[in-house]
DNA sequence: TCTGGGGTCCTAGGACCC
DNA sequence: TCTGGGGTCCTAGGACCC
């Protein structure tokens, strides 16, 4: 049987940002990012009490709560503070997953006879994030990463939910399917069709007939009803490569003229392609994503000839989709994605042109890496319209401070 | 006053082949 | 007048996560 401990940050950005300036400690703020169109990536809980949520643009949060701090989130402090957690986690056990910017799996098992049990390793490691790093963060213990994760969900803020094996099925009998981890609100609608609202019925429901409805899903939902889930922990460094690379962005006003919807485009092949460079992955299926002021969104992809990281066959592909497109109206967001990823292939540059090419690539990520992202950049990025790098967003909390999920921050 | 950005996985339906 | 059947690959969309 092993042990695994989840931590989560509680309101990670928010906190960081109230442990950073002492006049914002105690207050409603909601971390936004700089864009025009953005929205609240993390509200502090004194905030949450009157209904601000992830999500929400400035004019809900504002309406929810009329004195509420809006914070521009900075990307450095937050990724500062994520290293110096994971730092910390590895001291307990070698087996640290990072599963995003502010939550971690640890698998703990054989690591408790310093601590005595797993109630005061984990004491041990709040203390040393608080002491550490200052902040604070709850966690769950249990005997796999579902049950773990729904531990570290019960008690927030700075929490401390430990499951056993013996209270398994008391806890699950009447907690709602929604609460795990990979049921969402299409799946709990569906359930809930078939008379099934928890866990407990999920986990005696007829195998038969989940695998009918739900296909493949199907098998393993009825065992997470039992509290059943097989996934490991999968330490730094040793996850698997990336499937995709992509970047996307909200226009600050919806555009319909083709030139700047191209200079976009433009700019989001060149953060895709130097990220790939940056990781020795190529693809060979390039996406075009679009949405329209009516959220309506849409892609369409184009497989190349070969695998490439080059911004020049990237925007090429993401062009060749745009024209066959027609669109209908103005856009509001664009999105570019590299995929059939595959890492170290791809033909040594027979031609004198195509290694002139790979050198100027380099050199231009050499500068770039330096001095920041989109120093050095492609000519008409350097005409107005889409301008080269500025407004980044905050950080998505998907991010990673390893593997390729790593999005380079000024 | 509207509604971010980064991913993974699964599936339906069509193309294509034997 | 009616037109198989299976397998595989590919694309687009959706569900889910942080």
């Amino acid at each position: 049987m092993r042990l695994i401990l989840h931590v989560d940050m509680n309101a990670f950005f928010a906190s960081v940002e109230q442990r950073c300036n002492p006049a914002l400690r105690g207050k409603p703020i909601a971390v936004v990012g700089s864009a025009k169109r953005t929205v609240v990536t993390t509200a502090s809980y004194e905030a949450r009490k009157f209904g601000v949520k992830t999500g929400m643009n400035r004019f809900e949060a504002a309406r929810a709560c009329p004195s509420l701090i809006f914070v521009i989130g900075n990307n450095r402090k937050y990724i500062d503070a994520s290293v110096r957690i994971l730092e910390v986690l590895k001291t307990f056990s070698p087996m640290v997953e990072a599963y995003s910017i502010d939550e971690a799996f640890i698998d703990i098992t054989g690591c408790l006879s310093p601590f005595g049990s797993a109630e005061g390793l984990a004491r041990a490691v709040k203390e040393r994030i608080r002491e550490e790093v200052g902040l604070t963060c709850s966690i769950g213990i249990a005997p796999n990463k579902l049950l773990a994760k729904l531990a570290s969900d019960m008690q927030k803020p700075d929490g401390l939910v430990i499951i056993d094996e013996a209270g398994i099925p008391r806890l699950l009998e009447d907690l709602p399917v929604n609460e795990l981890w990979g049921i969402g609100p299409r799946l709990t609608e569906h359930l809930g069709r078939m008379g099934v609202r928890t866990c407990g019925q999920l986990g005696r429901f007829p195998a038969g007939i989940l695998r009918e409805r739900f296909g493949i899903i199907g098998e393993r939902l009825r065992l997470m009803g039992q509290g059943i889930y097989s996934s490991e922990v999968v330490p730094i460094g040793q996850e698997e490569e990336a499937k995709s690379v992509g970047h996307s962005t909200t226009l600050p006003a919806d555009i319909s003229e083709k030139a700047i919807i191209k200079k976009y485009i433009l700019k989001l092949s060149e953060m895709v392609g130097a990220r790939a460079r940056e990781h020795g992955l190529k693809g060979s299926k390039v996406c075009l994503t679009v949405r329209y002021p009516d959220f309506y969104t849409f892609s369409r992809q184009k497989t190349l000839a070969s695998h490439t990281n080059d911004t020049r066959a990237i925007y090429a592909a993401a062009l060749y989709i745009l024209e066959a497109m027609r669109l209908r109206t103005a856009v509001r967001l664009l999105g570019v994605s590299l995929s059939g990823i595959a890492k170290g292939v791809g033909q040594l540059a027979l031609f004198e042109e195509d290694r002139r090419r790979e050198k100027l690539l380099e050199a231009m990520d050499a500068v770039n890496r330096s001095f920041g992202d989109y120093t050095v950049t492609w000519g008409t990025l350097m005409d107005e319209g889409a301008g080269g790098g500025d407004d980044t967003g905050v950080i998505s909390p998907a991010w990673r401070p390893v593997g390729v999920k790593r999005v380079n921050v000024k």
